[in-house]
DNA sequence: CTTGACCTTCACACTGATGTGAGGCTCTGA
DNA sequence: TCAGAGCCTCACATCAGTGTGAAGGTCAAG
């Protein structure tokens, strides 16, 4: 498909599947015009890109960990191809991802105390 | 306290404690000498802007948000003071963060689970 | 009185994610 | 064959920082 259907289907603009293709985390082919060509698994590529940055992590972040962030029950690159220094990395990585969730947590609870001591009326629930 | 020891004692460069202030996030007094003058609970404050920044508010939003943020227990102004629109805007907001950290728990327990299916042998703990 | 640490403002430049527009190529349909 | 939709790249703008440097004021200690 190309990068209109892709942007259609995931609701993110042409611009920024351009920009996360720059960043590599996108690789379409190309078609003989030049035109990007998607494959059927993109969207969900893109919807998972998404997510992450929406989480507050960073493109290269993203590029890390996202050869590894199949669908569900898929393993991309086989287990041969896994050293004990990636094993490390990818460790480090989801620790990073841990401590923005508890960061995140935090910030969470604090917001949700002010609001219900502010307007403990309408929120109390 | 002047600038240098809320940079310090915070940890956040002084150029940014300026940057907080042009943002209407921070109201230092003035000495007589032109040298920014903090109180004791600016170190609070920043602290608290950091954490909200991290979760992806505006500063716009902090803006709106800070003055009735005090220390545990503490409401400044009175409840009456929040609109209800400034609660519906923190109330999707907190939202917001809750699903960035569904998001993130998410992609985290698929890359232990990866992990895990990668290499089983060390990495079973 | 000078030195050095600390403060002041101003200002330019970089990042990362995103918006916007210009100028031009490709393809389809009337 | 021409319009229009869709694509291409290039490039500048924005926001929230962040770094750096210039040019200068303030103050305490030697």
């Amino acid at each position: 498909m190309r990068i209109g259907e892709l942007s259609r289907r995931t609701g993110v603009p042409a611009r920024l599947l351009r920009y996360y293709e720059e960043q590599d985390l996108l690789h379409p082919e190309r078609a003989a015009n030049g035109y990007r060509s998607y494959g059927e698994p993109a969207v969900r590529d893109v919807q998972q890109i998404r997510g992450l940055l929406d989480s507050g992590l960073t493109t290269e972040m993203i590029r890390a960990v996202l050869p590894y962030l199949g669908g569900p029950g898929e393993i991309h690159p086989p287990a041969e191809c896994v050293s004990a220094e990636t094993a490390d990395l990818l460790r480090s990585h989801i620790d990073r991802i841990q401590a923005r969730i508890d960061c995140l947590a935090r910030n969470r609870d604090r917001l949700t105390a002010y609001l219900a001591a502010v307007r403990p009326d309408r929120d109390a629930r």
